[in-house]
RNA sequence: GCGGGGAUGGCGGAACGGUAGACGCGCAGGAUUUAGGAUCCUGUUUCCUCAAGGAAGUGGAGGUUCAAAUCCUCUUCCCCGCACCA
């Protein structure tokens, strides 16, 4: 009998249909007879591009891996859903001219079709969507939350402005050189009032509780930096002949008496200065300040625009871009001078852009023999360079190194960093400063003046401003909520807290009120027109009827915030939203919540370890002081993949036409084999280039594999035998198999697969249970082929051509129960026998002083003795012509690998 | 500059310190076919050789070891992240 060729068209439009109609991969709840397990992949934002090649490669491989869990007993809950808020739909509106709530809804149907065709094991009743008003209602209602603990504030920021379209826009939509994408001119940067969200206040739990979670180093180290914790003293400087005080963060508190002079920020002076300096100096102070803000390019770090730095930090950007250039310092004296607490010396203070005004305080102490960067500036501006540290050749470079402390008063003889801390008390005990600690890590910029976005809940009225009404007591507008700051005490108990920084002091929350709850959600309301509103407002300002509202508190007419939330808000907690997407009353069930979280592992893409990841940790966090999640960390394990390139090793794009459709490819090849290709592509976690001629490759396996299972299985009457090898070969694939799984690493579990075809080929016949065996763990790479060869192993008689001539068949659409056995996926998986796992016979090489010199074969049973082992490796002829050219000095047997003999 | 990860055939990549190159692609030869395609078989690190057998070989230089792609030191190059972070 000749099988026919296999039908991937006809066979996994057939599964597919059947697996929705069984709903084999529902999630259950409060299962109690099975582990739960939580698998997470990033929901995609559903574009008009459809699928791309880099979601299949993520959800395939994680797909294959749910699909191992569940044979193993698990109760896996393995989601989908739609990230669709954001920029690219409203632009990809504005171009068609098609209203985004319409093509978001064409595509989301075309992403989940597509994900139906590729057999994936979502569980479908649990789909969410962003931007379903019955979703975004609790991303509004989290909003909410924050506020009233003080969580969410607003302060001025900068925004990109482009004068020539009047819009503000995205960090995205900017070049490099500053031009606005789209049109090509320059733009601005302009204050603005936006609403922040406190994630410093989380900034040290953030980063100790990746202690307690299991993310691969490379994440973990990236969260880490991105936080960029650094401890160190906060000391204040008395500015001569003033009350004024410039308060400076370092690192190195022990070179104190090294600093000779003081540098403060653009802004800083600006801001704090500016009336003070002698009016000798105002002219040029005034004309290097016009310098660094007639400037004002996209030149601040990816940060600082999403952290919310007032203004440029660089007065000349052209030097930037250019090799070297931080040497190049650039700066002014101030005319002011500061007293250096530890010696009551004068120096002075200069103002310069090499200064970041995020940063610390916004000022420092210039410690030019110590710090590279000071160093220049000393040398630039002829100051004097006093070094504190032994050590080094201060005259020609700073030395940042350790070593004994010198010319520093009564901290003479001690030595960096050995005495760190007790400078640091001694610092305190003085009174000239206090142990602090600054973060990289910025409070984050939460509103956006497009349309397409969840809706800012929050009202402003006028008439409560006149009155100075707040939602918050006096009390709470001091201290922020009581209950909140108590909560943080508890757990920052002796963790240092950030220094108090500037940039915390604008929240004036007079006249704010958040939406009433039981009026939520607020609804973005449809617009024929949402292009940018010429003001810089949101296109929601043009709406009047939006706009128009009643204050919450007083009643008097008021303004609804026309911004929208970033596309993060959405996403920032939608893993709790799959575990009761209608609940219309909550979030989501207290007992499911417990049920199912954390997520057990979180996959998905690098390109979101920084900011998605520490986004979604942090707002977790928050519900879970807050009492509505039941863990303190959302994730227990997360791991990221690498990105699919085009054939020509560069991003797939459009532009360069390397674009390969999944659709086009399932068509032609089938899901199985495209899964299974993006699996054996390449290590999991590295980035992988494209190549038809190897996905073609997988294309023959899947046709060799249904060959043989239709022709080499053995007759259950007769009850074939598999050969020894095969069968010795099946186990080890079990074995192998099952550890790459677990250990992702997908395609070598591929290539174990294939082996294993390979010697199943040369073989001959294997038996119908070892035939079962192969297919289950075939079952999680290439679901449909494996259904239907499970099909045709559970009765050989309807595994006959005629049977399978009736697919499409009334027949064959009834199967709502094919086969007692139904389906290859809620079988168990299958346990492999470890004394099959070994050979009988056993190849062992002998080496002469290491070099590879023959090979001896030794039966199973004779390994343990070394004696024999030795004394046969002494027979093969090679090996006998090199033992003859010296003396053995030494035998080696490596039980079971092999054998060396040290030849002299 | 700092941090992280790499470098293995013609290509993608395999290798608990123990037979380097699994598996796939590509290529070559053959079978089948009217032809093409598809499929199957054989070979395929390089060099010497009909072969048997050798020699060299995991970016480079040293080292540890009976034995190193793997561990250590130095070094070159590539990729990623952060970057005047005090």
């Amino acid at each position: 009998m000749t099988a026919k060729k296999y039908d991937h068209k006809i066979i996994e439009k057939h599964w597919q249909d059947v697996w929705e109609k069984t709903g084999i991969y529902k999630a259950v709840d409060f299962d109690k007879k099975r582990k739960k397990f939580y698998q997470l992949v990033e929901f995609p934002y559903p574009s008009g591009a459809g699928l791309h090649v880099g979601h299949v490669r993520s959800w395939a491989s994680m797909d294959a891996y749910s699909r191992k869990k569940r044979m193993e007993g698990y109760n896996v809950l393995y989601p989908m859903g739609w990230d669709a808020f954001g920029l690219p739909a409203e632009n990809y509106a504005i171009k068609t001219g098609i209203h985004p709530s319409v093509t978001v809804k064409e595509n989301i149907d075309n992403f989940r079709k597509q994900c139906k065709n590729l057999g994936l094991s979502f569980d479908w009743d649990r789909e969410v969507n962003t931007t379903d008003p019955a979703y975004y209602k609790w991303t509004q209602w989290i909003f909410i939350q924050l506020f009233k603990n003080g969580l969410a504030y607003r302060s001025e920021v900068p925004v990109n402005w482009c004068p020539f379209c009047k819009t503000n826009l995205a960090d995205e939509e900017v070049m490099a050189d500053g031009k606005h994408e789209r049109c090509g001119n320059q733009t601005e940067k302009r204050m603005q009032k936006q609403w922040l969200l406190r994630i410093t206040k989380y900034a040290d739990r953030l980063l100790s509780d990746l202690n307690e979670i299991d993310f691969s180093p490379r994440i973990r180290i990236q969260q880490e930096n991105w936080i960029g914790k650094s401890t160190g003293s906060s000391i204040k400087f008395q500015i001569t002949n003033s009350k004024l005080q410039i308060e400076v963060f370092t690192t190195r508190p022990d070179t104190l008496y090294g600093s000779t002079f003081l540098v403060v920020s653009p802004r800083y002076a600006k801001k704090k200065l500016l009336k003070y300096i002698p009016d000798k100096y105002l002219r040029s102070v005034t004309k290097y300040l016009e310098e660094c803000y007639s400037v004002s390019l996209r030149v601040e770090s990816k940060q600082s625009q999403l952290g919310g730095h007032p203004e440029p930090s660089t007065c000349h950007p052209e030097e930037r871009s250019e090799e070297g250039s931080h040497n190049e310092k650039t700066g002014i004296d101030s005319g002011l001078k500061a007293k250096n607490p530890a010696d009551s010396k004068d120096i002075p203070i200069y103002i310069s852009d090499y200064v970041l005004d995020e940063y610390g305080t916004g000022a420092i102490m210039g410690v030019p023999a110590h710090d590279e960067r000071d160093f220049a500036f000393a040398k630039k501006f002829n100051l004097p360079i006093i070094g504190v540290i032994d050590g080094g050749d201060k005259s020609l470079e700073a030395y940042a190194g350790e070593g004994k402390i010198i010319n520093s008063g009564k901290w003479d003889g001690l030595s960096y960093p050995k005495d760190i801390s007790s400078i640091l008390s001694d610092i305190e005990k003085s009174g000239w400063g206090k142990k602090s600690t600054t973060y990289h890590l910025h409070d984050w910029i939460f509103s956006r003046q497009h349309y397409w976005g969840e809706p800012i809940p929050m009202v402003y009225c006028e008439n409560c401003v006149k009155e100075g009404k707040s939602f918050f007591t006096e009390e709470q507008k001091k201290g922020g909520n009581e209950e909140m700051k108590n909560k943080n005490d508890v757990i920052l108990e002796g963790v240092e807290r950030p220094i108090e920084s500037h940039q915390f002091n604008n929240w004036n929350p007079v006249g704010w009120y958040p939406v009433p709850e039981s009026d939520l959600p607020v609804t973005l309301p449809f617009m024929e027109k949402y292009q940018p509103s010429g003001t810089g407002e949101s296109p929601l300002a043009n709406n009047l009827n939006f706009v128009k509202t009643k204050c919450p508190a007083c009643g008097s007419p008021a303004k609804r915030e026309t911004d929208t939330m970033p596309n993060w808000a959405g996403s920032n907690w939608y893993f709790i939203r799959y575990l009761d997407p209608n609940n219309g009353k909550i979030l989501a069930d207290d007992r499911k919540l417990k049920y199912w979280m954390p997520v057990d592992f979180y996959q998905g893409g690098y390109e979101h370890t920084t900011l998605h990841l520490l986004y979604s940790r942090f707002i977790y966090k928050f519900l879970y002081d807050i009492g509505v999640v039941p863990t303190s960390e959302p994730y227990a394990k997360r791991r990221s993949h690498g990105i699919v390139l085009g054939s020509d090793g560069r991003k797939m794009s459009k532009s360069f036409g390397n674009v390969i459709n999944p659709d086009t490819i399932v068509e032609k090849y089938g899901a199985d084999t495209l899964r299974l290709y993006e699996m054996f592509m390449g290590p999991f976690d590295q980035m992988v280039v494209w190549s038809q001629e190897s996905l073609e490759g997988c294309y023959r396996f899947i046709n060799r594999l249904w060959k043989a299972f239709n022709e080499k299985v053995g007759e259950s009457s007769k009850v074939g035998k598999s050969s020894k090898e095969l069968s010795i070969k099946l186990h080890q694939s079990i074995k192998k198999v099952s550890e790459d799984l677990e250990n992702l690493k997908f395609n070598t579990a591929v290539a174990t697969l294939m082996e294993l075809l390979n010697t199943w080929e040369d073989e001959g016949v294997i038996s119908k249970s070892d035939a079962e065996k192969f297919c289950l763990i075939l079952a999680p790479f290439t679901p449909h082929l494996a259904e239907e060869v499970w099909l045709l192993l559970c009765d050989r008689k309807i595994g006959t051509d005629k049977n399978i001539d009736s697919h499409g068949s009334d027949q064959r659409k009834s199967v709502n129960n094919p086969c007692k056995s139904y389906s290859v996926h809620t079988q168990l998986w299958p346990s492999y026998d470890p004394k099959l796992t070994v050979e009988e016979k056993i190849t062992i090489p002998i080496q002469i002083n290491g070099k590879l010199r023959g090979t001896i074969e030794i039966d199973r049973d004779k390994i343990d003795d070394e004696k024999f082992v030795l004394l046969e490796s002494k027979y093969n002829k090679v090996v006998q012509k090199w033992l003859a050219e010296g003396k053995v000095i030494k035998e080696i047997y490596v039980h079971g690998r092999l054998v060396n003999f040290v030849v002299r």
